[in-house]
DNA sequence: ATATAAAACTTTAAGCTTGAAATATCTTGT
DNA sequence: ACAAGATATTTCAAGCTTAAAGTTTTATAT
């Protein structure tokens, strides 16, 4: 969508839409920002950051399912990040006991020390360019996000 | 990024460091959701859609860089969407007099009335997805991202 | 006039993304 | 034990995306 300054519709429902194409612009603007300086600082990208947020909070690992349902994505986009991210010394799988068709996908020590470098800046990074909304609306439009995600979790 | 639901992290910045999260999440699901509809009910992908309804709202034509400026994505990816809505017969690429460099691109008969329809659709299915959203909230989230978008515009 | 720079666009290489098909492994019913 | 089905993952083809380099055309400064 991302529509934007033009003729504001009105009517039944363009209250919604309205939202909708304001939060899909906000989003496209801060993740393209974003991989901008992950790309100029520290040369990567944001799919493997978000890989690796993931992980760095499950130190005993995911697996590739797990991975690809908590960041809304396809599995097999999912195989073809940690593909590159294990080539790169950051992430490995392990092979488990139980099962052989899964294994476990963890921060290599490398990996973890590399996070915890690019997050510190990447939080540095949300809070200049979300630095004009208030603390306060912060929290306000936390929440009223959050009742919306509560109608979406376990769908399909 | 896209964390989720798992030890609120606390300190300065956190509020906003969960906002982006929330706001990540919310546009993601949506983005998914809606990607899925336009494929199964009408063979086509949200870039497409993209492209389509800036063209919509404009007539007269928009060149190349209004599109990639406007639609918030590299020139590069404009020319291949188009490419292909043009190879559809939904869009046209039209010579101008003035300079040779550029053309404006419109839709066509088709792909205007191709457009209204999957608009139409487009418009309740939000409706549908934000429905737990009260007006009154859609209006006041409405205003806080609009204020927040107003700290980004003709920055760079 | 004419070189130089600027602008608009396209091309390219690498990587991301999806949905569908293929592979491998495990589980269940008999 | 064994077939049939379910799970977990990878592979594949097509399309999306970016940044950087290349092309063509226009504008500017001598």
């Amino acid at each position: 969508m991302v529509a934007g300054p033009l003729p504001a519709p009105s009517g039944p429902g363009k209250d919604r839409l309205r939202l909708w194409i304001r939060l899909l612009r906000a989003s496209r603007t801060i993740e393209a920002e974003l991989r901008e300086r992950l790309k100029k600082d520290f040369n990567t990208t944001l799919p493997r950051f978000d890989v690796m947020a993931a992980l760095y909070r499950a130190p005993e690992g995911m697996l590739m399912s797990d991975l690809s349902r908590f960041l809304l994505v396809s599995n097999g986009n999912v195989t073809g990040i940690v593909d590159r991210l294990v080539s790169e010394g950051l992430v490995a799988r392990a092979r488990r006991n139980g099962d052989r068709r899964t294994s476990m996908v963890r921060l290599t020590e490398e990996g973890t020390q590399a996070f915890a470098t690019i997050a510190a800046a990447h939080e540095g990074w949300i809070g200049e360019l979300l630095g004009k909304v208030s603390e306060d609306d912060a929290r306000r439009l936390t929440g009223m996000l959050t009742s919306f995600r509560s109608n979406w979790e376990g769908r399909e």
